[in-house]
DNA sequence: TGATATGTTATCTT
DNA sequence: CAAGATAACATATC
């Protein structure tokens, strides 16, 4: 259930592993969970593997046979993993795991939620695990990738995410300021943990209507949305959920929830009691006191 | 049994 | 038509 942080770290980590190999077999276990065909990616190389908004980017090329242009045949394989996807590589003794944390991060593979398998030509593979099946991989090619990157809007990482498109963006909408956080389709990557945090720290009450924010919350959102998610980012992601950090792979963000599963517990700057309630049946968590 | 879960998106309803 | 609210996707856990 990865947001903007979680996926960057995993992405991250793929790149420094894949990037060089060849992809030898492509195992489908479930349809639903794969877009495109597969043999267009066997035999190609993985050039890098980069992130926009919550997506994977895993991209593939091949230097010959070419277009009769001349030009390299190339794929992009598009990951999503949405609420329950993971991705894990093993190579070996070695693990680089990320996405939903559960036990199949540390456990034998393939597992009852093991979807797509693939191999490399080192003998490493790369699976990818879905629970709840709501998760996708997809192979595209550059102009279809960039057909859908183009109708997708920059990430709160992005230099084109200035704090005059925030302001443009919350002006419009009367709308709780936490939906807006959530809403991809306004610029990408925060979910319902760092939402919650960056509210916290620019000290809004989540229930407020985004258009009636004045100029200095907003401003103080638009830095605090920044931060939490560079934090996160900084700390691996988060990795919420039982026991993932006894075997030490997962992020460390969780350590460092400001409101996030801490209701009932102190808030870190006036000491009352944080507070759970809902907004567009997301859990919501936020401090009475300090949060206006 | 019922509520909840770090996400999107299709489908109603104003 | 558009913004906003809600259901839906599928499954495990509390």
């Amino acid at each position: 259930m990865p947001e903007l942080p979680e996926v960057e770290t995993i992405a991250r980590q793929l790149d420094e592993v894949l990037a060089g190999k060849k992809i030898t077999k492509i195992d489908v276990l479930h349809t639903k969970s794969f877009g495109g065909k597969e043999s267009d990616l066997v035999g190609m190389e993985i050039d890098s593997v980069a992130r926009k908004a919550k997506m994977i980017l895993i991209k593939c090329c091949r230097a010959a046979p070419t277009l009769r242009s001349g030009q390299a045949v190339s794929r992009i394989l598009v990951v999503h993993l949405k609420m329950t996807g993971q991705l894990i590589y093993v190579e070996n003794s070695r693990r680089i795991v990320g996405g939903h944390p559960t036990a199949d991060w540390v456990n034998d593979l393939p597992s009852k939620y093991t979807r797509i398998i693939i191999d490399f030509d080192n003998g490493a593979k790369l699976f990818f695990n879905d629970l709840r099946v709501f998760g996708w991989m997809r192979v595209m090619t550059n102009d279809e990738w960039r057909m859908a990157n183009d109708r997708l809007p920059s990430d709160v990482v992005d230099r084109e995410f200035t704090p005059e498109y925030f302001k443009s963006v919350l002006a419009k909408s009367g709308r709780s300021i936490k939906l807006i956080l959530l809403d991809q389709a306004k610029f990408g990557g925060v979910g319902n943990i760092y939402a919650n945090d960056a509210l916290y720290k620019a000290k809004i009450d989540p229930r407020r209507k985004a258009k009636e924010l004045n100029d200095i919350e907003i401003k103080e959102l638009y830095i605090a949305v920044k931060k939490v998610i560079n934090l996160g980012i900084k700390y691996g992601g988060a990795s919420v959920d039982k026991y993932v950090d006894a075997v030490g792979v997962g992020g460390k963000y969780q350590e460092h929830f400001l409101v996030y599963q801490r209701n009932g517990e102190k808030c870190k700057r006036d000491g009352a009691t944080i507070r759970k309630i809902k907004i567009g049946g997301r859990g919501t968590y936020y401090c009475p006191s300090c949060q206006k």
